[in-house]
DNA sequence: AATGAATGAGGATTCATTCAT
DNA sequence: AATGAATGAATCCTCATTCAT
């Protein structure tokens, strides 16, 4: 994102726009140092404004953290629910699994910064905005185990705690797509998706 | 020169236990306020000895962490090798599976200061630390990768890459682990760890 | 160019209104915080008006701090003024005397920010601010030094030094009238202010 | 006070010495600037310490204040407590009041900076170190007060509020004291000293 | 005239590290 | 070996002041 073209922000507008910029000079900042080792003056420096336009815009560096998550947690909410919806369309359960799991790797992948911060800070942070974090998280997992509770009601799905399979399979999608931000594993993204519908769904061991 | 008025470590194994004494204060702090925010005045008083003290055993904070890693890696795999080995004496591939599962799961629950320390705090530590923390996963993956390999050579899993498999039971295993620090599910740890097995070598998708 | 959208001030007497309202702002606010902690934001919000108007109106936060103790040392004063001239029509030095410690010992009471202003915040004010305080702490002095010489020249009062004299009346009328702003001591004003009348002009050993 | 012989204070004895080395600079700094605009860099530089040595003895610059205010308090006490009861020997109250009353404008003069301290930056302080002098010189009025009550029980001194009366004569003599140090009355001591006594005891109309 | 966004110097405090004792 | 006093760089945050709009 680069600096916008006016000088001082004016209308609603604007003062969006600036806060967008520094949002996203912090998420830089941020993903690349952790939020500890993170400077104000980084974040500053990175957004192209001077070190007091942050504290006018933000309350203080942590305030700033929890309006970054906030706003990266709308995106990729949003994101996801799109590709899951799309999916729907189809019908058919698993190829909706497979176009989601396939959508969440995607989404990992394009945005690296953000799952740094949502996905990997998470516990150094302390305080409020691991809380944060935790509802987050917990939001997720109940949307899924919706959709699986669903699912084992009509016998597509063995009987087993829906938050427990829940949270395995976030589990399973995210550690994978973490790890494949770190380490080339050389597999194309969607043998990795195929892998992991075809391990959740019918096991390791062959039917 | 006066009579010296403190406990002084002679001796190769009094100065190892002295040693093993910072260790384990730096183990609670770490875990407790994590690597940034905890201070080696935190430590030291931890550990009962003076500030000096811990930069007479380490070179720096960053050393101490290094150390403390490698000692707890040491213990946890020591402490999984043990027990895979005792399950293997069955022979049975899912029995040992279903052994080690368990063992991880009780492993975590028995030394969360350490979980913290190795599988938590991992990305907040930037540089050295966290590529050490890498080389550790990745000789995690590398031993379970190989078993995988050979179940596979015997048609007793399904084909798929290996180490992508070595890494999605991992992370299986300890995201559901370490959720279960901080989560109650009401769940007890072997119905836990049955549904992981399940889940794993059958699959969600009834038979 | 716009319509202006804000009550502008044009003309003297809507400017003198302004100006008098970031007095008060600034009244309320430096007797409540002192002037050191006092921010040009709290008064802004305090007299209604933007952080730019202040300036607009003042050219610092200094010069705002002097232009307010000017204006209330006039109100101070015309009021301290208006009481002795009415006691002077009886003519009598001693129910004049107590008509002026009454009448400022009511004075503090009904103007305590201002009071707390003149009187308290005097000597952390540092520099030009100071010796502005001084300036007019010296005037009140030799208004009232005057005052006693006269009488001395006709013996109704013992000789001593007039300023000093002038002073130790002065001070003694503001800090009893100061502790009562901030310590109840049960007594009615016209109780001390006979008090402070009797032992200044008959002292405290019994006649 | 000079700088210490020691690089490193080591025992007791030698750790009170900086304590109060650093108090002595501090002192120096908040009376040449007022609490609020003293940096704790000018009292290390002061001090001849470095910025970290101040905290290492004082948890903060609050804690600084309180500290030195104790410090300048007792000696302050202690001072006037010996001249006090060096005069009673006499055994004559109007000798003894004429003595405490010479005693401590001397006592002013000699150590303007603590003075400053004590009686002039108390109200701009705020919280709790303005309680703190509120109670020191609440303790000041008690002792006072009770040697007028005891003088008025044997009808030496006329009947009044015996506290109202104490904190009279205590703020006439700090005053008085107060604005001999920035103001040149061309007057002595003793002098002044005469003066307050006697316009205390026997009022300023001719007996 | 008025607004309030933007600036950046300044200051309290923390803490890893050093080193005199 | 051990202690803990001493250091000072680093960092968050505040706020007087400026100036584009």
């Amino acid at each position: 994102m680069r600096a916008p073209s006016f000088r001082r922000a004016v209308g609603d507008e604007q003062k969006d726009r600036r806060r967008l910029q520094i949002l996203a000079g912090a998420k830089r900042v941020f993903a690349a140092k952790g939020f500890r080792d993170a400077t104000i003056g980084a974040v500053a420096k990175a957004a192209r404004v001077s070190y007091g336009t942050v504290y006018w815009y933000f309350d203080s560096k942590e305030a700033l953290l929890q309006a970054l998550m906030d706003h990266e947690e709308r995106l990729f909410r949003d994101h996801l629910t799109g590709v899951i919806a799309a999916a729907e369309v189809d019908g058919d359960g698993q190829a909706m699994f497979r176009a989601a799991v396939t959508a969440t790797l995607e989404l990992f992948e394009s945005d690296r910064a953000a799952v740094k911060l949502l996905f990997r800070d998470s516990s150094s942070l302390g305080g409020q905005p691991e809380r944060r974090l935790h509802e987050i998280y917990e939001g997720f997992i109940d949307d899924i185990a919706a959709m699986i509770e669903a699912a084992q009601d009509t016998d597509q799905l063995v009987p087993a705690p829906p938050r427990l399979v829940a949270f395995s399979v976030a589990a399973l999608i995210s550690q994978v797509a973490l790890r494949r931000l770190d380490t080339d594993d050389g597999l194309e993204t969607p043998v990795v998706a195929d892998f992991i519908v075809s391990m959740v769904l019918e096991g390791l061991i062959p039917r």
